[in-house]
DNA sequence: CGTATTTGACCCGCGC
DNA sequence: GCGCGGGTCAAATACG
């Protein structure tokens, strides 16, 4: 019996132990996250005073700050087209990207050069808009859709709660955003190096920040973007960023308890 | 019934 | 002029 409360005591203090190391990288963790975003801040500040924003920006939605009010960044339009690529899931053939604005599709095409069904879409959220786009799988990776901008929106996008695109079908997306994020412990993004010309052969030296299903962005004119990426790529190769967090994410997986540390360390709101 | 999507037909530019 | 390929139209269809 004495054998038993002794060995159920070590294996109480290995659990405290264990916890206290857990709170300890979960700070860490929280700190990095908490000085990313303030340097993601810092960018689009000084993105915003580099180029100046105006009618001609593009509202991007962002879920990486909090799944349940996801915020929209804004990135400038080129006034020529824009090439997007999303990440989605390779099964998924909606050809459905959410931006902020609210599309209507008029066509479709297969291409010689893809096999993959090129869709075509307007913008329906002003009748008078020339926006228009073109949303195509890569052709070497299923996973990554491509979307070209043509026309700029002369409207502003859905601000402050997000509206489903139209070309939803029936609100399937809308339930995707707390599916893909809120759920699971998964990075909200990928971040694809620049280095991976598997994606893109015929492009170079670009940002290609990937959301699952969500919208960032590669484009030509790219002026503050690499910094974006530079600071990607360090917490990348940070060793004690990346090893905190595959454990952090491994430890949630296996107990509902510590995942509520996890939310509350990480500032996250409880479900 | 109104609105969005689908899809075959059509248009147009380009190269030969 | 002809064929090809990308882009658009519009009738049919689906769905809430």
């Amino acid at each position: 019996m004495d054998e038993k409360v002794e060995a159920l005591q070590v294996e109480l203090e290995r659990v405290k132990e264990e916890n206290s190391d857990l709170r300890l990288m979960l700070e860490v963790l929280s700190n990095k996250h908490k000085n990313l975003q303030s340097q993601i801040r810092d960018i689009n500040k000084e993105s915003e005073q580099i180029i100046g924003f105006n009618n001609n920006s593009m509202h991007i939605v962002d879920y990486s700050t909090n799944c349940k009010r996801p915020r929209l960044v804004e990135f400038p339009t080129a006034k020529k087209p824009l090439q997007i690529f999303v990440r989605t899931n390779p099964n998924d053939d909606t050809l459905i990207i959410r931006d902020g604005y609210q599309w209507r599709k008029y066509g479709q095409k297969v291409t010689k050069d893809n096999a993959s069904p090129r869709a075509y879409f307007r913008c329906s959220m002003a009748p008078s808009c020339p926006a228009k786009k073109k949303v195509q799988k890569c052709i070497d990776d299923k996973s990554i859709l491509v979307a070209t901008y043509d026309g700029e929106h002369n409207h502003a996008a859905i601000h402050d709660s997000l509206i489903p695109s139209s070309s939803t079908p029936k609100g399937s997306v809308a339930n995707n955003i707390n599916n893909n994020y809120c759920k699971n412990n998964d990075l909200p993004f990928t971040i694809l190096e620049n280095d991976d010309k598997k994606y893109w052969p015929h492009q170079r030296d670009s940002v290609r920040l990937c959301c699952d299903g969500d919208v960032t962005m590669q484009k030509s004119d790219h002026r503050g973007n690499t910094k974006i990426e530079e600071y990607a790529s360090s917490l990348i190769k940070d060793p004690e960023f990346t090893a905190a967090l595959a454990e952090a994410v491994a430890r949630t997986i296996t107990g509902q308890s510590k995942e509520q540390d996890l939310n509350l360390n990480l500032g996250l709101p409880e479900e």
